[in-house]
DNA sequence: TTGTACGCGTTATCAT
DNA sequence: ATGATAACGCGTACAA
């Protein structure tokens, strides 16, 4: 239990701590017959540097605190490695935080900025409507990955990574009717909804419109507000078996996310609907799932990670050359499967 | 950037600091008007404690280390936010850690524990064929979950929490030998697998010898040994390709994990077998993928909510009140579901 | 009840 | 090239 310090490994060898200190991060002023003997005993007694006392001592760490909103979304488990290696080639550490879909990632992040003294901050999901106050209220350089924040708020104040939800939306419900589907059900998120599910909303609102389809406020799905839930694939099952039961005329069903659309399918599948025949079926983020459903399921596939190493380079241009805020946005990629191919 | 610390707040109240100390641990002995006032001027200026110094100081850091194999494995997803929770009652920092499927978690979990001061482990997959030497040499107590050790590993050296995958992958293929199928293929892991996978697949031959149905190898399909990968639904549907096309006789298939059921899954309906009918399916952890398939597939769910639940509580019984090493075992639940259902 | 002073393990700045 | 020592921010025994 009683750990060997830098303290016993500097008696062992009959030298001064600071020795012992130089040898391990390869000082160039020290005798390499010593560094060599230093290391040997290192070795020999399995030492390894106290982390805590590093970090004080250094008084700034170089560890960059990622904060993931939702703990089981697949697209953020698919960028972790992605970030942690990114980081690591920058010769810093990264710090993984989860918090609840429900909690609020700045408090959070301000916390870990101070406990943990982090020099930068990369978010995965979380609100879209920040005040500025609160953007302006995190003390380092900070990506949004994957979150698209409100026009209104100042573009200066913030970085982000993302796709265009909107966009990539009224693209995806473009092609919808482009395919002949009039009647397009959506399975949004919650009513209250304040992140990437509205814009998905408002860009399908849009899309329709220009193809001169009236909106039927009826074929807009909205998940109870349990919380957590909204974006699962039990809710895209409850609101699919909800749709049929209404009675509601629909041949097509897009669905704002992808564990959404897989729920949905299966309640689709089961009612006896053939699909792309008697019902087109479209989500959205690229789960590896929509792949091997059967039958496939069209999405947009985000390229999450490819936007998560552009984070992490984001960030260092600011971290290291002082670059201003800077956003980038990745195109969606429309993959077209076999559920929306009559 | 330079962070107010505790001595900026002691000035600030013109109190010593251990004072100021006092009033944040919440110690019993100080006027409760100091110590208002003290967590005031903590508020106001959003002080919050250096970590790297608390720890250093405390010398033993109340942190409890998880060390997660699989990047992206969801049964280990699940269990991340109930193990946080869980170690957090105890009132414990928890340090999750990812590493890749073919890492050494022993040499890591070393490193961690030295370098972050850990006081206990919790292992989330990993090797079952360890040496006595490399169990011994964690010098903090442990428990590995949802990984079965192999039977000549001595049981007193760790503590562990897992369904027993040779047991539940007997009785999987004793059911599906009972629903009628006598010609089960199985979709094994790599052929060196030194995990979950050949433990089911021994699983899979005593019950076929049980029920007297001759064990052909060709029905066994192994991946190629692209490590990380062994587990992905495009592996499973590789394999089941290579199956249908290899012109080898089978009536069921068995995959050894729920991810290559759905990958196989498909592969058998785009060839047009129909499930159950011509050919049954099943696979092995409970994903909730599984339900919402179509059809919903036949698995062996395994309780993580619990072992995650048990895992901390037997760590805790090992940590306050120095129980010795412990086992506990889960019952797999087998889920009939339509894929087996003819 | 409050303040003083030391030490946790490490790195960096001086001397030597 | 090496050694002694201060400092990082905090908690705590001890003294007051």
């Amino acid at each position: 239990m009683e750990s060997v310090t830098i303290k016993d490994i500097a008696k062992r060898c009959n030298v001064a701590v600071s020795t012992v200190s130089r040898a391990i991060n390869n000082h160039p002023d020290i005798n390499p017959e010593t560094r060599r003997k230093i290391m040997q005993v290192i070795e020999e007694n399995h030492y390894i540097p106290n982390n805590s006392a590093q970090n004080l001592k250094k008084s700034v760490s170089k560890t960059i605190g990622v904060v993931i909103k939702g703990a089981d979304n697949q697209l953020f488990a698919k960028m972790r490695p992605v970030l942690v290696e990114g980081i690591a080639q920058y010769d810093y550490d990264s710090d993984m935080e989860y918090i609840s879909i429900s909690g609020d990632e700045i408090r959070e992040a301000l916390r870990l900025v101070k406990e943990k003294r982090l020099k930068g901050l990369i978010f995965l999901g979380g609100n879209h409507n920040r005040t500025a106050e609160e953007l302006k209220s995190v003390p380092v350089p900070f990506v949004m990955c994957t979150v698209d924040m409100e026009e209104t708020v100042p573009k200066e104040l913030y970085s982000s990574v993302s796709v265009d939800s909107y966009r990539e939306s009224y693209r995806m419900v473009d092609y919808l009717c482009t395919k002949g589907y009039r009647k397009i059900a959506i399975l949004a998120g919650s009513k209250g909804d304040e992140s990437v599910g509205r814009l998905r909303l408002n860009g399908y609102r849009d899309a329709l419109a220009a193809h001169q389809i009236p909106m039927e406020e009826k074929r807009i799905l909205y998940s109870q507000d349990w919380a957590e839930d909204v974006f699962s694939m039990e809710n895209g099952y409850r609101m699919a078996k909800k749709l049929i039961e209404s009675e509601v005329d629909f041949d097509c069903v897009y669905a704002v996310a992808d564990s959404i659309a897989i729920g949905a399918c299966r309640a689709l599948l089961q009612s006896g609907l053939k699909i792309p025949e008697q019902c087109g079926l479209a989500g959205f983020d690229g789960l590896d799932e929509t792949k091997y459903y059967y039958p496939s399921i069209t999405t947009m596939r985000q390229p999450v990670k490819e936007m998560a190493e552009e984070a992490v380079r984001m960030l260092f241009s600011m971290l290291h050359k002082g670059a201003p805020n800077q956003h980038s946005i990745f195109p969606g990629e429309l993959t077209e499967r076999e559920s929306t191919m009559k």
